[in-house]
DNA sequence: GAACGACGTTCCTAATAGTGGAACGAAACG
DNA sequence: CGTTTCGTTCCACTATTAGGAACGTCGTTC
């Protein structure tokens, strides 16, 4: 092996770049713009209003810093400042920008009228999600009848093996992308998430086989899950349509109907999509 | 005057700011933030793919600027690359951040159950818009049941005066937001687009008589816009529903049934928000 | 009502972080 | 098989950002 420490022009060496901030993330990355949008992603569904000193202790930088990097949010328009309290918000800008993200796939579109059907039948939350880098990411919900719902929120990030929408994923994705969730680790959310890899593929086994999901618990110990994979042509997963019920309002035989019912309608979208089930 | 060249500390002295970049906004704005911003905001639903010579083409950067802005974004999970093409597109990420912005008020679930009823009803395209900055944003859009509906995305910006939305919003704001928005002037988007102050306002007045607005091929010439505005406790629209329609499927007599649809769903998100009609 | 503390804002200079021209390799083109 | 186009790396210069310090202004507290 070459010292890599040489610094001569290196013709073919591959040369180590400088930094490798992180985990070696291709190229030097641009200091300032990362900590904008670490800024930006501070902001949360349980915390949409934050004010100065709060980011500083949550990101760790100077006061200045952080006043600018507001006041730059601000003036372009991605930030909204509440003049009287001082404390600020995401604009709606974000929004425009995040929605575009989607025209890449069509899917939300399509499955609106699925989630519609599930969501009449059922009358409960329903949700559409969608692999991304080992995460589910719900593209779309519709929120139950019933007076209360799982709290799901479109755009949230959650982690596949705890969710119902994920192990139907995971079931009917290549097994590169198993692998890759396991390699990440299972962390445990609640008590009963599945965190052994040996558990979470015999899981999926089962799934495979009954073409169902569920999930007591695993995320969120009140709420019962039940997903389904929606096939395309490739005859992997690209979505899962999911259903989600606070643990009260489940009876003796819903579980089967719910199955039943999510089953039914991801199977339709799947055969809208061009999936033949016939192998 | 104290000459301005004086380094001293200026005790009581206002010192003005060194830049005033553009227009006069606050403090000095980072500016490699604001190109990573502006970087992003390039991709759009018509154009969702990009590769550095388009960019350098689009923001008038040196290719090295681009190609690490894009890098950078890349590595922080907000873009991401084609492998085979070298082209860029939005990521999920972004559909994340976007989509918490929507919290401050969750008028987009409420909103849902309107929504849909309308679009039972009349199988057409239905749209949720607010106003932001002047602009009608679509917070949700359910399309039509028949084969083509009016292009109208989630997320999407638009020019307030050109739309059924817009006209059904300013209709019931505060003259405030309505003098704003003709301050900016009223910018042609087709033919029929309404560019007068005057004629505008004469059109604000109808429509707050009738409680629906009509759109005939102001946005696009092929499309017919019917708005009512939804009115919060405050007496101002905090939303509007819309339907859009092109205009081959549109018979005579449809006109009227379909304001009158409108209308009605939307006296009902009305009076779920608490408004109550008597004043 | 004076003294304190918390927060937003401005100032200023060292030195870091970003700029951009130049050059390279690899594909895609003709 | 030269030529163009695009992605990527390098590097020296300096504009740009970092961040400590100080200031003004509200609200509280005693």
């Amino acid at each position: 092996m070459a010292p890599l420490t040489s610094r001569m022009r290196a013709p073919a060496a591959p040369s180590r770049r400088r930094h490798d901030t992180a985990r070696s993330t291709g190229p030097k990355s641009l200091k300032t713009v990362g900590e904008a949008m670490t800024l930006l992603e501070q902001f949360t569904v349980e915390r949409p209003r934050l004010n100065i000193p709060a980011l500083q202790k949550l990101m760790g930088l100077p006061k200045t810093n952080v006043y600018r990097l507001l006041s730059t949010l601000e003036s372009l328009g991605y930030l909204e400042k509440d003049r009287a309290s001082g404390y600020y918000h995401l604009s709606l800008r974000l929004y425009e920008i995040g929605s575009r993200s989607l025209v890449n796939f069509n899917l939300r579109d399509l499955g609106r009228r699925y989630l519609q059907q599930l969501n009449e039948r059922t009358e409960e939350t329903v949700i559409l999600s969608v692999l991304d880098k080992g995460d589910v990411v719900h593209i779309d919900v519709l929120p139950g009848r019933k007076r209360l719902s799982a709290t799901s929120h479109v755009g949230a990030r959650l982690p596949a093996h705890a969710t119902a929408s994920g192990l139907a994923l995971l079931a009917f994705s290549s097994p590169e992308v198993v692998d890759g969730v396991i390699g990440r680790g299972l962390a445990p959310v609640t008590e009963r998430t599945i965190t052994s890899p040996a558990a979470l593929r015999g899981v999926l086994g089962e799934v495979r086989r009954a073409g169902v999901s569920s999930n007591y618990g695993g995320r969120l110990r009140e709420v019962f899950g039940v997903g389904a994979p929606v096939i395309g042509r490739s005859g992997f997963a690209e979505a899962a349509l999911a259903i989600a019920v606070p643990l009260p309002y489940i009876g003796p035989g819903d579980e089967a109907r719910l199955k039943r019912a999510v089953a039914e309608v991801a199977g339709e979208f799947s055969k809208a999509l061009g999936y033949v089930p016939g192998r």
